[in-house]
DNA sequence: TATTATATGATAATTGTTATTTAATAATAA
DNA sequence: TTATTATTAAATAACAATTATCATATAATA
């Protein structure tokens, strides 16, 4: 599966092989989703980007965000009224944990999830297609701050 | 538990309890949500309310709706892109099955899910609060329908 | 019934996102 | 290397869902 390309340089293969152009900006937001571990929103990757390129615009990073989710390279998180979030690193259906108070984001193991796909599509009748599994709640640092704070 | 009020006469109670006047859009949007079994959306539920009270403002749905959710009284569905969705039959945590064809939602029966959630404070030492289980597929009436087009 | 704080309705403002348009530029071939 | 050309970027306008504002209306209470 893993040839011994990097995340990265996947991901600039799959533009180049769809013929889309590899310029710097782009090249910059691929490589802020390929190695940010803390699931960026748009309003960060641009912020990432403009250290490097000043001039670039809040739409290119949309549009190039968009463009990898289309292509399946990146998740999108997206949490009711919060702005959304990205996953560069595992583009693929995976439950998540998020912190109410630092808005962090990190990736559980859980086993036995598939079995509840299946569980359902017995029950149901539908044919699953994706799934969305993301819990909340204090991440072990905060529960330590607020303890502090009393 | 259930002291044998309906639904709609405990969310008016927990309005009235908490000094909240009980209007007569109020109690119809309350009545649209305690009632409805299909997560209706803020449009929807407005289209409703307006057969009965035809100048009532979508500000006023929004309103309505988002004050319950404050008391707990209705819960909040997000979906990416699409637009929210409200159920207030049962305003806790609980998995969703989206149709991704004809959007119906509805709620499936899964055990073996308070185990997952203690799996994983186990794992992450989080404080779990909540959490958001939805699947996405096909639901078997589109199933049909989609085969018929062939 | 009068009082008063709260809710409504109409609409403006805000926010996250997408579309548009002109200028810039990566890829290609001469 | 340079010229060509289609794609991309930047700036900004447009958009849709939601929230804020404020004058008017009204539910609750005395």
């Amino acid at each position: 599966m893993n040839t011994g390309e990097t995340r990265l340089e996947h991901m600039v293969d799959v533009l180049k092989d769809k013929g889309f152009r590899l310029t710097p900006q782009r090249i910059a937001i691929v490589e802020i989703l390929a190695n940010s571990c803390d699931h960026p929103g748009v309003e960060q990757i641009h912020c990432e980007v403009t250290k490097r390129f000043s001039t670039t615009s809040l739409a290119t990073v949309y549009k190039t965000v968009s463009l990898l989710k289309e292509l399946g390279e990146v998740m999108e998180i997206g949490f009711g009224d919060e702005t959304n979030r990205y996953d560069g690193k595992n583009p693929h259906p995976h439950p998540h944990i998020m912190c109410v108070k630092c808005k962090s984001i990190t990736d559980p193991d859980l086993s036995s999830l598939t079995a509840l796909s299946w569980e359902l599509a017995e029950e149901t009748g539908y044919q699953i297609l994706s799934h969305r599994l993301d819990f909340f709640g204090i991440c072990p640092k905060c529960q330590k701050t607020s303890e502090h704070s009393h």
